[in-house]
DNA sequence: GGATCTACTTAGAAAGAGAAGG
DNA sequence: CCTTCTCTTTCTAAGTAGATCC
């Protein structure tokens, strides 16, 4: 698959051809090109680490923390002082409470010393000796085959395991860890081979698990993990996050991942370094192991880190979002987007400007910019061929926006996470014209700001304002949206379940212009369906309701007959399968319910009742199917005594609203299928909005945040009244 | 001046827990 | 009370972006 190929020779040293004569003629291009078509990444082959047996990567590590540029003494020393003695004070207190200590003065963080307790690794394999089969006949593996085996087994019922390239990864690596043991079979043909029964043996675990009370569940694991959970950071507890190591399995890559289903190893402490206080103590590694290094890095948050072998990153472990470092750069990263109101109307006014400059490189800048701010796009690092094929701004191709005259760009390509983003949008006419010039200019297969580069373009942003970056976009455009839409749709006289409704619908509004999705529910059209024949179910009990006041009145026929046209949704077939499936549930009830009473009357050691009391029961509803045949046969219903057109009204009006509720309720479904409200109300809008708006408008701040979001947004619930995003 | 490395935020899927419905 | 649906939490992949290397 080509990957994208940015400008080729072809655009060399010519002049832009403007689209349509109106417009500026030949612009000169930008200076010279770069000619070659870039290279292919070719990361160098992760270096094997085997350190278990001497000293060099450990002392290679210590070697390049002298580089590490020092922090200024004086700064460090400064800060260690304060909030040790914050915490002699009042050592509580201090803990969680660092944003009312005010931040340093040039906004830096300072990380000093770190303690803690270790990380904790998960115990070697444990073979289970289920037998999975290969062409018919059970087959005995190696431990580590059967693991490795075990992992794909878990996973044949899911969209991975049902992805050939992920089988293709898998079988494999599988197939270099049989080879490890001769006593392993040969296994050649991944379609002879069948795991069900691994499958089977643990789709039975899960169910056993399922069992354990909740007691149970967690009172083994508390224990093991309990002196994982914490460090000590400047003499404060704060908890950590993801603790636990990344436990072995097969690479689950997003989209199209060329590495899907590839072998994740096991890690032990020897890829680990860790880095923590110099004075703390180091933790123990598994007996018999020890840690690839420990380094004493200030101005990094992370606790500890080990690279994985499918991709060659390195994984950290940090502390969790309720950490007082995470919670300083959350405040800091909503502090930036702020600041760029300052900014904003600056650098719009000049990108609107240059989306008709003469130099090119400009003017894909300009064109970028406004696709960034407008629509929220990502920034679009390149990416190489060992990953899945997805773009954000910078990096989308000719084939990603298509032009429907005269400014209409239908976006079409693969974001983030391989989520489809898929906008068809209404442009500044410039803007139409200079993507319809730059695809020209590209070609098929090439990236259309082919003298961009994320680097370039946060240059360009950094000289507005330190620290601008494309992201700060999306944050500012998102925490504004959300603002914006909350301040519109809130009713100072609507229920708290109105407000939280608008809430949620401000949230959404966010959502979708940030593009944040999420699969649809495997059973969404059955949930929908169900709302459905209940407001049907209502509809029909209306319709029953206003005869009766016909029948009360003949004279409210003329006035009700056009309410009734507007159930038309009612046909006779339905009504009649309602009414059957009124009496069938009507029957179950009564049966289970006479069940049960028996069965604890008998577990009692009383006589159960004879079953000719249950007929006496079911009575009551042959009953009420003789009603409805009558019904159904004269057309009319059998009044209550007491019943009167009032009464009749008022239970209408009852009915309407519930089925208002119940429309709504489907509606907010339907629409909300595919939109995932979690990832900007955790990410993207200040949660300060959130806390303002709880307390101004008397919602309870527990009803828009869990407990997690209240313990990571923290910082942010005690805003003065007159505060704004 | 691009490639690579590093450190951090952002993302949806999956697992788990809790609430609602039968 | 048990099952089913829904919301929350956990997990780790996949981004962004700065620093460093060459």
């Amino acid at each position: 698959m080509p990957l994208a190929k940015r400008a080729n020779s072809k655009t060399n040293g010519k002049h832009i051809k403007s689209e349509d004569s109106s417009d500026d003629d030949n612009v000169p291009l930008a200076k010279k090109v770069k000619l070659e078509k870039k290279p292919t990444k070719k990361r160098p082959a992760p270096k094997v680490e085997n350190s278990s047996d001497d000293e060099k990567p450990l002392a290679k590590v210590r070697k390049d923390i002298k580089k590490v540029p020092k922090v200024k003494a004086e700064d460090e020393k400064k800060v260690v002082k304060k909030q040790t003695e914050k915490v002699e004070e009042d050592e509580a207190e201090a803990q969680y409470k660092w944003w009312e200590q005010g931040n340093d003065d040039d906004g830096s963080t300072k990380w000093n010393e770190l303690e803690h307790n270790g990380v904790l690794f998960p115990p070697a394999y444990e073979p289970h000796g289920i037998k999975m089969k290969y062409d018919g006949k059970p087959i005995s593996l190696s431990p580590e085959a059967e693991e490795v085996a075990s992992f794909f087994a878990a996973l044949i019922e899911t969209d991975h395991g049902k992805n050939p390239v992920f089988q293709k990864n898998f079988f494999a690596d599988w197939q270099e860890i049989l080879k490890k043991d001769d006593k392993n079979p040969k296994i050649t043909d991944f379609e002879k081979c069948d795991f069900r029964p691994m499958f089977e043996h643990f789709e039975l675990e899960k169910e056993r698990k399922k069992q354990l009370t909740k007691a149970e569940k967690q009172e083994e694991k508390t224990k093991v993990e309990e002196p994982y959970l914490y460090a000590i950071v400047d003499g404060r507890k704060e908890k950590v996050g993801n603790f636990r190591i990344e436990p072995p399995g097969l690479f689950r890559g997003r989209g199209d991942h060329p590495k899907t289903g590839r072998l994740k190893h096991r890690v032990m402490p020897e890829q680990v370094t860790l880095n923590l206080g110099e004075n703390a103590p180091i933790p123990k590694p598994l007996p018999g192991h020890k840690w690839g290094g420990v380094v004493h890095i200030h101005e990094a948050t992370w606790l500890a880190s080990w690279k994985e072998n499918i991709n060659g990153t390195i994984k950290y472990v940090f502390l969790a979002a309720t950490s007082s470092w995470k919670g300083q750069s959350d405040m800091q990263k909503f502090e930036k987007a702020r600041e760029l109101k300052k900014h904003v109307n600056r650098i719009r006014k000049d990108y609107r400007q240059q989306l008709n400059d003469k130099l090119m490189e400009t003017r894909q800048r300009a064109t970028a910019m406004y696709l960034i701010d407008v629509l929220a796009l990502r920034a679009g690092n390149e990416k190489g061929d060992d990953e899945a094929d997805t773009v954000g701004c910078c990096s989308l191709r000719y084939e990603h926006v298509t032009l429907e005259p005269p400014n209409t760009l239908v976006f079409d390509f693969l974001g983030k996470d391989s989520i489809r983003y898929h906008n068809s949008v209404t442009v500044d006419p410039q803007v139409f014209k200079n993507i319809k010039i730059f695809k020209k200019q590209v070609g098929p297969d090439n990236m259309i700001f082919d003298r961009l580069t994320t680097m370039s373009l946060n240059k360009h942003l950094g000289s507005y304002m330190k620290g601008l970056t494309a992201k700060v976009f999306r944050t500012y455009n998102a925490s504004h949206t959300f603002q914006e839409q909350l301040d519109k749709l809130t009713r100072e006289s609507d229920s708290v379940h109105d407000k939280l409704l608008s809430y949620n619908r401000a949230n959404r509004e966010v959502a979708i212009l940030c593009n944040h999705q999420r699969s649809v529910s495997k059973n969404h059209g059955q949930m929908i369906a169900k709302i459905e024949d209940k407001i049907r179910a209502m509809k029909y009990q209306r319709k029953r309701l206003r005869r009766q006041i016909i029948q009360l009145d003949p004279k409210m026929k003329k006035s009700k007959m056009e309410e009734m046209q507007a159930e038309s949704d009612l046909e006779d077939e339905w009504i009649e399968e309602h009414q059957k499936d009124l009496l069938v549930k009507e029957r179950e009830k009564i049966t289970t319910k006479f069940e049960k009473n028996n069965e604890k009357l008998v577990s009692e050691g009383q006589a159960a009742l004879p079953e000719k009391e249950l007929k006496e029961k079911l009575k009551a509803v042959d009953e009420m199917e003789k009603e409805m045949k009558k019904e159904k046969q004269t057309g009319k219903i059998e009044l209550k005594p007491n019943a009167s057109i009032d009464k009749l009204l008022a239970q209408i009006t009852k009915l309407d609203e519930r089925i208002k509720a119940t429309k709504n309720q489907a509606l907010d479904k339907e629409e909300g299928k595919e939109t995932a409200l979690s990832t900007s109300k955790l990410n993207y809008i200040d949660p300060r909005i959130s806390a303002l708006w709880c307390k101004k408008h008397n919602v309870p701040v527990e009803k828009v945040f869990s407990k997690t979001l209240r313990d990571k947004f923290q910082w942010a619930m005690e805003v003065d009244d007159d505060w704004k995003f």
